[in-house]
DNA sequence: GTGAAAGCGCTAACAC
DNA sequence: GTGTTAGCGCTTTCAC
C-alpha cells in the first residue's frame, strides 16, 4: 500500500537498516549513501511509520487527555497549555471529552491504554455520588502515569497540579468583607466536588476571621450549571434581609446571576456585588465590572504536562507524588465600586 | 514488559490464534476455551495493543484533528460533534492545536501521516497572504482523506462542512434594513479568509437589493480581534455621519464592539443596532440583545466527522467530493428593538 | 560504514 | 474448533 522503509532501500539501494540510521540520525553514514537516501525518500515521498516504530521501541510518544467539557474555554485554555508543551517534546494528543460522564470517561481510559500511550493527563469530573472506589481502582490498576489537574477527585496518590480554592474563596470573600460588605450570599457548586467544598471552606474562615457569623440562609447550593444560579439569584432577590454581595463559585453560575441581575435592572456592583470563580473572557473583554478568582489555566496546563515529563523521563526513581497547588488570582474589576456604600 | 497475548495464550493453555479470535469475535472458540482464555485476560489484567493490531491490520482508527484556537468554544464545538460521532464509531482522536499558526498547521499533518492516521478534519486558519498553494499541495499529497470543517481556505478539491456566508451576511445585514436602518457600518474580518469575502458579497448584495448605496466609508476592515474591533467601533462612534447600526463578522468582536458601547455608554440597540457573526453563549445567557448569525458549530463538527467516515468506508466507490453548505441561522434577540425608530 | 537477522504484539490465510 | 506460519514496518544487536 504505501511506501516502506523497504522500498526506500531498494530505490537507494541499501539495506533498511541503513535507511533507518539517517531517518533517526544514528551511526554514521557515508555522506553519499546519506544523500542518495535522502533523495529517494523525497521522490517517493516516504513518510515513516510511527506505528511500526512504537511497535519496534515500545514508545509512542503520545499521551492521552481526557476532558469534561471540551467547548467550555476553561478546558480549551489547559489543553492549550498541555499542547504548547506537548509540541516542544513531540508529544501527540490523543484526545476525549466526556461530557461530565464518569462511564465515557472509564471507556477513554481503556481505548488509551489499548493506544500503549506514555501517560494520562486528567481532569476527573466531578462524581454522581460521595463513593467512588471504583473510579480510583481502574486509575490506579492502569498501569500508566496520571496526572490530576484540578480534578474534583478526593484522591491523594496521584501527581498533578490544583488550586487553592480554599485560598481562593477565602480571599474573594475577604475583598468583599474589606469592601464594607457583612451580607454575603454564597452559591455553591456541586457539593461532590473537591473544590466545591473547599470553597465553602474559604468562604466560612473569611467570614469568621472576620467575626462575621456565618448564616445557612446565605448559602446556597447550585450545580455550577447557569440555570440553576439564575433561580437562586432570584429567589436571593426576593429575599427580606437581602445580601450587599455574593460570591459565585463558577463561572457559569455568573453567568445566570447576570441575567437576573439584568432582567432586575439590578446594576453590578452598585445594587450588588459579586465576585465568581474563574473568569468570562467576554464579560471581562466588554468591560464589566465583574471580579473573579481565577487559576492560571494555561499555565495549569503547561505544569500538567511537565510533571508528566518529568514522571517519564526518570524512569524507576523519581516517581514520587509531586502536587503542585497553585495560587488563584483575585481579579478585581472596578474595585473602587465593590465599596458597598 | 506489559502483558502480551502470548502470555494469556500460554496460560489458557491454547494457542495465541485463539485468544486473537476471542480478543474480536472472529470464528469459532469452544465455550470452554472462550472462558479460559476470558479469565487469564481478567487475572492478567491484559490490555491488546492496537499498535500491534494497527500494525497488522494496515488500519489505526485514529483520526485527525487540527484546530486554530482550541480555547475559542466555536471550535470547542466543533471538537464536540466531532468526538460525538467518533465515540459512537470507536475512532480516536489526535488533537493538534495551531494557534492560527500555518508552520504548526503544517508540522501537525506529517506527525499525523506518521501516525497513519484514517483520516483528518481541519479547520484550516486563515493564510498570511492570499497565495497558499505550498500548503494546498501539502494537503492534496497527503494521500489520506482531508474533511475541511468552514476553512478560511480557498479550495474546492476537498470535502467539507461549510456555512453560506454569503446568505448570512445577507440574511443579518437584511434585517437590520427592515429595522429601518440604511446607514449600516461593516466591520470585515481578515480579508485573505474566504468568509469574510463572502460576507462582505452578502452585506453589499442586501444593501444593493434594497437600493442602498454601498458606502465604502461605511466598510472598516478588522482582522476578527477584538481589540481592532473597538478601535474600529470608537473611530465610527466618532463619526459626523455615524451609522446607525453596525454588522460585525465575528464573535470576538463583537466583543471589542460592546467594550467600545460600554465605555460611551450607547445602548444597543436603541442607539446603535449590532449583529454579528457566531454567538456569544455568555453574552447571550446574560440576557443582552445582541442578534447574531450562528452556525451550528456542533452540528458542522458531527457532519463533518460522518463525512469522513463515509469516504473511509466506501472504498474506492465512492470517493468524489461532498460539500455540505450549512445555512446559518438568524438570531434576534429583543428583535422589536432592532427598529431604528 | 553497512548488512543480516531477530523481534516488537498482533492478525489472517491456510491447514488439520 | 484450534494451531502453524507468515507477515505488518520498523529498530537494534551483532557481525563483517
Amino acid at each position: 500500500m504505501s511506501v516502506t522503509i523497504n522500498d526506500i532501500a531498494r530505490a537507494a539501494g541499501v539495506s533498511r537498516t541503513t535507511v533507518s540510521r539517517v531517518l533517526n540520525d544514528s551511526g554514521y553514514v557515508k555522506e553519499e549513501t546519506r544523500n542518495n537516501i535522502l533523495k529517494a525518500i523525497r521522490e517517493l515521498n516516504y513518510t515513516p511509520s510511527a506505528i511500526a516504530r512504537s511497535l519496534s521501541t515500545n514508545k509512542t510518544n503520545t499521551i492521552g487527555v481526557i476532558v469534561p467539557e471540551i467547548n467550555n474555554p476553561f478546558f480549551g485554555e489547559i489543553i492549550k497549555g498541555i499542547g504548547q508543551v506537548a509540541d516542544e517534546y513531540n508529544l501527540n494528543l490523543i484526545l476525549f471529552n466526556t461530557d461530565d460522564n464518569r462511564k465515557k470517561e472509564l471507556k477513554a481510559l481503556k481505548l488509551l491504554k489499548e493506544q500503549r500511550i506514555q501517560g494520562v493527563i486528567i481532569t476527573p469530573t466531578y462524581p454522581e455520588d460521595d463513593f467512588d472506589s471504583n473510579y480510583l481502582s481502574t486509575l490506579e490498576n492502569l498501569g500508566i502515569p496520571v496526572i490530576l489537574i484540578d480534578g474534583h477527585v478526593e484522591c491523594f496518590n496521584f501527581s498533578g497540579v490544583f488550586i487553592d480554592h480554599i485560598k481562593g474563596a477565602y480571599d474573594g470573600t475577604n475583598a468583599l468583607i474589606e469592601a464594607g460588605h457583612k451580607k454575603i450570599a454564597l452559591i455553591t457548586g456541586c457539593m461532590n466536588s473537591r473544590p466545591a467544598k473547599d470553597r465553602l471552606i474559604g468562604y466560612k474562615k473569611a467570614l469568621i476571621m472576620n467575626n462575621i457569623p456565618v448564616d445557612e440562609n446565605y448559602i446556597f447550593y447550585g450545580d455550577y450549571k447557569h440555570e440553576s444560579a439564575y433561580e437562586i439569584t432570584k429567589q436571593i432577590l426576593e429575599m427580606k434581609d437581602k445580601p450587599t454581595a455574593i460570591f459565585v463559585m463558577s463561572n457559569m453560575m455568573i453567568l445566570g446571576c447576570m441575567k437576573a441581575f439584568y432582567e432586575e435592572n439590578i446594576r453590578v456592583p452598585e445594587d450588588m456585588a459579586i465576585i465568581g470563580f474563574d473568569k468570562i473572557e467576554a464579560l471581562n473583554i466588554v468591560g464589566m465590572n465583574i471580579s473573579f478568582i481565577n487559576g492560571p489555566t494555561i499555565e495549569m496546563g503547561r505544569i500538567g504536562m511537565k510533571l508528566l515529563i518529568d514522571n517519564l523521563e526518570n524512569k524507576e526513581s523519581n516517581k514520587e507524588l509531586k502536587r503542585i497547588t497553585l495560587l488563584p488570582k483575585l481579579v478585581l474589576k472596578g474595585s473602587e465600586k465593590l465599596i458597598k456604600r
